[in-house]
DNA sequence: GCTTTACTCAACCAGTTAGTTGACTATAAT
DNA sequence: ATTATAGTCAACTAACTGGTTGAGTAAAGC
């Protein structure tokens, strides 16, 4: 089996989106934070109760995940309203989509095999 | 339209599986390292050899990677091969695609309607 | 046996991150 | 007018990151 030789082309402002991207979900609250919302629109305090860390430590969260472009922020009188974005997160998964392949991986396959030859099986 | 309420239920280690996953992909030399095992495995030095910076660096990145799961490194003699594991991807591709439903946005789709607008087209 | 190759390891450095606290501002409620 | 709420900002800390260099090790080649 041949692999596809796939020569791609990224611009700088597109690898900055994906680090920044990538970055933001690879903390657990921001993920949280991400989840909640996406049932719906709500403010920065809804968002902070459930955790146990200060308002000003979510806000930060919620700063990293806006500067990422994954989530909106519009100020409404002395309240924030926040909504998640979907743009940048379908470029991540474009990014990974190009390595579908290995989810079904042929490595995986023959290692998976290997453990069960190991085992006996 | 009313978005699905999802619980979802992730163990510990789960949680620390992504967190690996997301951070180690939110590097472009990692992203590049990734691309490149995609086309077939290489040894170490082979790898390096593109990248402006030592081969220290670039075994860092691996050793990231290798954490994280998404990379085997075989010993073998005294060069070290290195073959891409689809399965973290996978995991991370089956967390963003709960929020498949943002990526074609109601508000990203409103925002562009807006922004039509705003330019009077 | 000696030299080159392919690395690893430890120490160091500068910049970033994730959290804190305390002081402040602006809006809303009484 | 006063008070409570929602949030920002600046300063600080501890830990982590991404890179470096120099020394060391183990396998291959001559």
């Amino acid at each position: 089996m041949i692999v596809n030789q796939k020569v791609h082309f990224m611009t700088v402002q597109q690898m900055a989106q994906l680090d920044a991207t990538f970055s933001a979900l690879s903390d657990g609250t921001r993920r949280a934070i991400v989840a909640r919302l996406a049932d719906g629109e709500t403010t920065l305090s809804d968002l902070a109760a459930p955790f146990d860390m200060s308002l000003t430590a979510v806000s930060k969260h919620l700063r990293v995940l806006s500067d990422a472009g994954l989530v909106d922020i519009e100020k409404r009188g002395r309240t924030r309203h926040c909504r998640l974005r979907g743009t940048p997160i379908k470029e991540a998964v474009d990014w990974l989509s190009k390595y579908e392949a290995f989810w079904i991986d042929r490595f995986d396959a023959l290692a998976r095999h290997l453990a069960r030859e190991e085992n006996g099986t």
